[in-house]
This record gives C-alpha cells, sequence and structure tokens, in this order.
DNA sequence: GCACGACTACTACATTGTAATAGATATGCG
DNA sequence: CGCATATCTATTACAATGTAGTAGTCGTGC
C-alpha cells in the first residue's frame, strides 16, 4: 500500500491493536477495544474482516481460526488524521504538529521520518491536484 | 446541544463555512467547499438538509430559499476531534494538544476556554462511566 | 408567455456501523 | 464414548452516511 488509506475510527482501531500486537486473533483484539468501545464480538469480527478483503488487513488461517496482521504501517495509517488536524483542526503549520510527536516515545526516529515523508507526499499530491 | 457532537468529515468541513460565515445557503456553503471537495451541489444539499433535520444547524426560510446556521459552537465542533487526537494519534496528554491552540489566532482565549471546558468535560464523562 | 437557471424535495444506491443468527468444531464431563 | 457448551466463522440485517440523480417550482429576462 503505497499511499495512506483514508481510516475510519473503528479501522483506526483495529490497527492500533494490531500494531502493538504484531498480529492477533479477533477474539484478541476485541478484547484489547471493548473497554473503549463496547462493541460486539461479531462487530469486531465483522470490522477486521471487512478490513482484510480491502487490503487493510493480511489474515492468515490456522485451523479455521485466523491470525490478522496490519498491512498499513502506523506512520501511513497516523498520516490522514495528521494531515485532518493540522489543516482542518488547528489550522496551523504541519511542523509544529508534527512537533507533537518529535518527543513523544510514541514513534520511532524511522517512523517518524516516514511519517513526514508521507504527510509532505500528500501535500504534494494535493497541490499537484489543485494546479491541473 | 450541551455534550459536543462527534462529526463526520463532511459535517466538519460545512460547519467550518458557517462558523466563518455566520450563515449562508446551501450555494454559498457549496462554494466554498467545492474546491477542497469536488462534491455535486446536490450532496452538499443533502448533508446540510440532514444535518438539519438532526439539530446540527438552523435553517430559515425565506421566499423558499433557506439559510443556515451553525447550532454548535466551534469549540464544541473542536472537542471530540482534539479529545480523538490527543489519545489515540499523538497519544499525549490534552494539555499538549491544547497548547498548539493557544498561539494560533484561530481560537479566541473565549473559544479556547470553552474547548478547555468541553474536552475535560468528556474526559470527566469517561471516567466518570469507566468506574460504573 | 415561455425557456432557462436556481432552488427545494424526493429517490437511489454503495459503504459503514453495529449487530444477530446459523452452522461447524473443539472440549469438558458424566 | 456421546452430548452439552463454548468458540469460531460465515451469512444476513438494518440504520446511518457518503454521494448523487431526477423531478417539480418559481422567478426572470427576453
Amino acid at each position: 500500500m503505497r499511499e495512506s488509506p483514508d481510516l475510519s475510527k473503528p479501522e483506526y482501531d483495529v490497527l492500533r491493536v494490531l500494531w502493538r500486537a504484531g498480529q492477533a486473533s479477533v477474539r484478541e483484539v476485541h478484547d484489547a477495544l471493548t473497554a473503549d468501545t463496547g462493541w460486539a464480538y461479531t462487530t469486531t469480527k465483522t470490522v477486521m474482516d471487512r478490513m482484510a478483503t480491502k487490503g487493510l488487513l493480511a489474515r492468515e488461517g490456522f485451523h479455521g481460526v485466523f491470525v490478522y496482521r496490519p498491512l498499513v504501517s502506523r506512520p501511513a495509517g497516523l498520516a490522514r488524521f495528521v494531515r485532518f488536524f493540522a489543516d482542518r483542526v488547528v489550522e496551523r503549520d504541519l511542523s509544529v504538529v508534527l512537533g507533537l510527536f518529535r518527543d513523544s516515545e510514541s514513534l520511532s526516529a524511522e517512523e517518524l521520518a516516514e511519517l513526514e515523508r508521507l504527510v509532505a507526499d500528500d501535500a504534494d499530491a494535493a497541490a499537484r491536484k489543485e494546479r491541473s
């Protein structure tokens, strides 16, 4: 997946679990989310299956039980939200918002670099479309 | 509307125009958004009408033409996005994220104060639900 | 007086949010 | 060993949202 996808909130929540865990079953993701979301188990399942068919997750079967792996890197998953927040919520320069990650432990230096690159790419693409 | 609503992205975009304009017709909102969104005129119309029935906008007729006014303050409109971004995207303390608004021109001092209050309220509500 | 343009109302259809139900399977227990 | 129970997966459901198209109305310039 070259370009950062536009994730819905449920999708993003699932990915957050998988980014931490590396890979997980529906049950594991569900247990990690249920406190925050209150979802029914089948809701978690539906969301994850749809994500798999959309190419956001890979699923690997194992005696009829599946384990899911993210196909989107965390920087790629964050990119759209960062742009949205910078442009339309705080309405400040991207660099200021990216600064929040800089000393946050939350992203490694490499991830931060990738995030910066992705966010800039989006901006370029938008500008290119604008001009045409 | 006491509590800050969970706005979809289209809804938020419409509100951004109305916050600036105070009030506007579908046509005016559409023209302001079309560069970014590429929506058809009827899409803008549908979104705004649904927002009106949901109580997000007030519409006032004038010889069969309507003018829409936001029923959500800008701080209330921002609150959910700020919380989401702080908790689940940067994963840093709210105060750090709120700091971005502090010297941004984008919000008045009063609005910022209201935003801070709203965001804190949400946190309280969440904590209360947690404990119960 | 009527063709045109803009506005509103109604309808449409795919995707997402959120699940319930049904069918397959493994598992503890008597 | 055979069945009740717990889990899974797959299928189906239904409301809300994203994104329009179409039809009916009405004022306005010719």
